[in-house]
RNA sequence: GCGCCCGUAGCUCAACAGGAUAGAGCAUUGGAUUUCUAAUCCAAAUGUUGGGGGUUCGAGUCCCUCCGGGCGUGCCA
């Protein structure tokens, strides 16, 4: 649809500005009903406020020149001066692969680096991470689909808290060996349940020996620093197969430690001192610190990024980070590869792969939930402070909303809830929460269930297939229907739904059709793909069908401009929705028309060419937003 | 205290940069299969968009105010 849009800017601004003066760059609406028109422009509204003339006149006076358009049949100016656009058919179905392209013609932007994911490697994946690898996941399809050159970046934080605290657990409580840890097959689940141990004691003294965990974590002594890594590496390769079975994987893998090991916050810190961005306290409340001066709810603050005991904040780390991110700091990791998918950073150069480097983004999205929109914040204030404001600029906190528990579901895990609320908190310290794998295994199993009612003489192994891919699918749509700002309130039943608006909606009607053109193809012995070479007349249908089909065909052209607006308004939600509208039309079409019984050839073909119009986009849409096609259902 | 977000049908959620008669799914009731897969489709019913005020040709959307909820505001990460 783009390509016509701007065909009609192309006519339709210059004449504007001849007869009005006015630089109207024209924006386009989808009429509310079909029968309304294809396309509809506003201009008249916007130009009319401006001059003080009457919208509907200044419509009437664009109809001429539009009218003369090869593309266009007919104009109609509604209401108080909407301009109704209606479509050549003819033209628009001949015309059909530059107006469905999703490609633009030159990427934005050199390189834009993707974030997301970033789970502490020290217990099993939940809901909460999932939605953020969705989101991650999707986000990145989009713009690739859009033709950016995307680089998908996992922060490993294998250095923090969260990781000393089960090297604690496993030293001081379950007193684990080395070779005890590396023979667990669930090492995450383990953790999981040790983590919830380690913070059942939180007296003084327990606190203390943990943060001399951390102290040697980070210092490097033995053996704690060796049991730290076996279960940062540990856990991480579980949650790299957890993701996996939603399809989502990454470029690297860049790990705290080696932003430690390999100094980069030395760097960071020079700059930060030579733009004085930053200044050493050495009064008030502060004193010892090194600080940020922040202006922020009208009153200037400081905020702290070297403590007064030497050691880096998260935030200065992350500020390091960034500049690394950006190409902005003198120092780079060392790559090895973690395994056929993933490089994983290192700090030893003898180890490293040559010729290959990561970082160096022109934009960059974070995909962090909304309870750190205020250190994404500093960050980037950090990076304008610093002078790099185009970096500044392109940093982006892809922020959403967290995943809850209803208290309903909640209390069926068996989570004793005493508070009021309506919703819980995912706690991984308290162990509340859905684990990733758990949720996966039983949509699997729902599914497999599903299949075997309908297709009982399946092999064993067509129905696995089957039901991951749609279990997949199933997740991944639910995680991606809400918008950002909405709070997901986890529920059971509705996760494990596969009707109504589901991803198994949008699969079944893939299936469908797919089956549909096997069965022409078998009945009529063409080729689907050269049926639509030769397109019969529309006006041989009945009124309905013609207006149903070419509605159809018509919101089927949206999706390029619907991919924008979800890339545009960072709303991945916008597009699922789009995709199951899409399939609703189908349905309709699917059960109101039938193709392989209609007599007549015609009819039959522009049946066909439609719902195969649709395949095309709706293929297109399963695959940015991640989900998979099975064969059959 | 200050900042950000949310409040839409019984429930869960949509509504493009302020556009035309606020839409889906679930649940409820009734219907569709000699016909391309019923994980589907059709129909019915459900609304003072939390309350009040303002801005304008037009407000669920913007502004003010009140009520209710969530989150953030760490020398934690």
């Amino acid at each position: 649809m783009r390509y016509l849009k701007n065909k009609l800017k192309i006519v339709l601004e210059p004449f504007i500005f001849d007869e009005y003066g006015e630089k109207n760059e024209i924006r386009f609406l989808n009429p509310p009903k079909p029968e309304m028109g294809d396309l509809t422009i506003s201009s008249a509204f916007e130009i009319g406020k401006k001059l003080r003339k009457n919208p509907r006149e200044i419509a009437s006076s664009f109809v001429n020149i539009l009218e003369e358009m090869d593309e266009i049949d007919r104009i109609d100016i509604a209401g108080p001066g909407y301009l109704n656009i209606f479509f050549n058919k003819r033209y628009f179905l001949s015309n059909i692969e530059k107006i469905f392209t999703l490609k633009r013609d030159k990427a934005e932007y050199k390189k834009i680096i993707v974030e997301h994911t970033n789970i502490n490697p020290n217990k099993a994946a939940h809901i909460g991470h999932l939605r953020n690898a969705v989101l991650g996941d999707t986000l990145s399809r989009m713009l690739k689909e859009r033709g950016e050159n995307v680089e998908i970046q996992n922060y490993i934080d294998d250095t923090g808290v969260q990781v000393a605290d089960v090297v604690y657990g496993v030293l001081h409580i379950d007193k684990l060996s080395i070779d005890d840890l590396k023979k667990m097959d669930r090492i995450d689940y383990y953790l999981w349940d040790l983590y919830v141990k380690v913070h059942l004691k939180d007296d003084e003294e327990t606190k203390k020996m943990r943060r001399e965990v951390h102290h040697k974590i980070e210092q490097g002594i033995l053996p704690e620093k060796d049991y730290a890594e076996i279960i940062s590496l540990g856990v991480l390769k579980r949650h790299l197969e957890t993701v996996k079975r939603l399809g989502i994987d990454y470029d690297v893998l860049p790990r705290e430690s080696d932003i430690i090991n390999l100094k980069f916050w030395e760097n960071a810190f020079d700059i930060l001192k030579e733009k004085s961005v930053i200044r050493y306290q050495d009064e008030g409340v502060n004193k010892g610190c090194w600080v940020m001066d922040v202006f922020e709810d009208g009153e200037d603050r400081e905020k702290i990024i070297v403590k007064s005991n030497g050691a880096i904040t998260y935030v200065g780390k992350d500020i390091s980070y960034h500049l690394w991110k950006f190409g902005l700091l003198n120092k780079d990791f060392y790559y090895k590869k973690m395994d056929e998918k993933h490089y994983i950073s290192i700090s030893d150069p003898d180890q490293a792969v040559n010729d290959i480097s990561f970082g160096n983004g022109e934009r960059v999205y974070n995909v962090i939930d909304q309870r750190q929109s205020y250190l994404q914040n500093i960050v980037k204030k950090a990076l304008e402070k610093l002078g790099y404001e185009k970096a500044a600029e392109n940093l982006v906190h892809f922020s959403y909303e967290v995943v809850a528990l209803s208290k309903k579901s909640a209390e069926d895990l068996g989570f004793k809830i005493d508070s009021e609320k309506k919703i819980v908190e995912v706690s991984g310290r308290k162990g509340i929460g859905v684990k990733a794998d758990d949720l996966i295994d039983e949509l699997e199993r729902r599914a497999k269930e599903e299949i075997e009612k309908r297709h009982p003489d399946f092999p064993e192994e067509k129905i696995n297939e089957i039901s991951k891919k749609i279990g997949s699918g199933a997740l991944r749509y639910y995680m991606l229907k809400y918008t950002l700002n909405a709070i997901i309130v986890f529920d059971f039943d509705e996760a494990l739904k596969f009707e109504g608006e589901t991803g198994p909606y949008l699969q079944y009607s893939n299936v469908r059709m797919k089956s549909l053109f096997k069965k022409y193809e078998e009945r009529f012995g063409e080729n689907v793909e050269n049926s639509i070479d030769n397109i019969p007349d529309f006006s041989i249908l009945p009124e309905e069908e013609k207006n149903k089909l070419w509605e159809t065909i018509v919101f089927a052209s949206r999706l390029d401009s619907e991919l924008e607006l979800s890339i545009n308004n960072l709303e991945p939600s916008r597009l699922a929705k789009y995709g199951f509208y899409l399939c609703q039309k189908f349905n309709y079409i699917y059960n109101s028309f039938s193709v392989i019984n209609e007599e007549d050839e015609e009819k039959r073909k522009l049946r066909l060419i439609t719902i195969y119009i649709i395949y095309k986009q709706l293929n297109k849409i399963l695959d940015i937003l991640g989900i998979e096609k099975p064969d059959i259902m």
